[in-house]
DNA sequence: GTCTATATCGAGATAGAC
DNA sequence: GTCTATCTCGATATAGAC
């Protein structure tokens, strides 16, 4: 990443305003970097992973990956909108099944189907600090949340309902990364969760 | 951080392994650096965090930042244990209560208390990679957790009693820095968390 | 698409004066 | 307790050959 005036500077999209909620199709060498950008980021995080240690997971050497994104800024854009492209399509489904009840029951199938599925990357990409900045000056990624948002809250307005939500969606994506369930098995803990989650929402407020 | 054969060596508490849950009083020098490195570690990760950086932000050179800490992973160490020996009067507080409801109807409401009043630190102090890694070494961190899930579960066993807990602590944790509730006040949100949890656990199973 | 080689900078860390 | 000065290394990034 390009420097600061005092320290490296902070990443924006600034770069590229013009990627939206289509990547285009990457190569085969561009999708094992991200591949290996994406293992790297969970386990050290964003900050503490290096083009070198994605060059050494995948075999080559930094000025070959360097050959497939210009930055490191470019890489960590392009894990997020792969990431972003997924989170789409279920949202949009969701959308397709109307506005009410059962719209919110077929996100969150879907979300939690992902979140489980996906659980060894979920802390990477909406907890790390750089992640977080990323995304949040990313439009087409805010409006993504928009939709997932309004989806969840239906027709409910006020304080508790908006808690309830956040709540829900923190329980799902902290719960699928939580050391006390690393051992389950996917599919009970996609039980577990559909379940609790269902309740939740049954509750009277 | 020392290095490593191939890049700086991942950190762990080896060298360290004296210290538990007693973190001697800090000097005031000390405790600025402390709270520096946790204001940036919130907001940079602790791997996008440098000494140069903490040095500013407290107003001095890296050389005085050195004189109060060793190294920069006996800061990370000691800013886990200030924020452990919190908890730890939480869980200790909540085991004098005994052993049932009302002992986790304590911890309960110390911990969601603990977590909106800090909501500003918990992201760095569970979710980041160094952190996570740090304390997942930590023997006297890990007999914490023990302590505080062991609260509680209560006599409850059995997977859905333990996915139960670990939503409860994903809820906390989460919705305390989740950006929909970023601007509700803590009063309501402590609030909204206590009622919400302890449904959670008053649903049948 | 991958390589070797290199440039430049900031990171962690230390020595020694005040 | 803080400073200036310095060391070493790894980080991002580029040039140019194969």
């Amino acid at each position: 990443m390009p420097r600061n005036d005092r320290y490296r500077r902070a990443m924006t999209v600034a770069d590229t305003a013009a990627s939206g909620l289509h990547p285009e199709a990457y190569s085969a060498a561009q999708r094992r970097v991200l591949a290996a950008a994406l293992d790297l980021f969970a386990e050290h995080g964003v900050s503490g992973t290096s083009l070198q240690m994605m060059a050494d997971e995948i075999g080559v050497t930094k000025a070959a990956v360097y050959h497939q994104f210009r930055t490191k800024e470019q890489i960590v854009l392009a894990v997020a909108e792969v990431e972003m492209a997924r989170l789409d399509v279920a949202v949009t489904e969701a959308e397709a099944a109307g506005r009410g009840a059962e719209a919110r029951e077929v996100l969150l199938s879907r979300v939690i189907s992902m979140a489980v599925e996906r659980r060894r990357w979920v802390n990477a990409l909406s907890g790390d600090p750089v992640m977080i900045r990323l995304l949040g000056t990313h439009q087409p990624f805010l409006d993504l949340m928009d939709r997932l948002y309004s989806v969840l809250l239906g027709d409910e307005a006020g304080t508790t309902a908006v808690v309830q939500i956040a709540i829900v969606s923190a329980a799902i994506g902290g719960a699928v990364v939580h050391p006390l369930l690393a051992g389950l098995d996917d599919e009970t803990l996609e039980a577990e969760l559909l379940q609790i989650t269902r309740r939740l929402f049954d509750l009277p407020t």
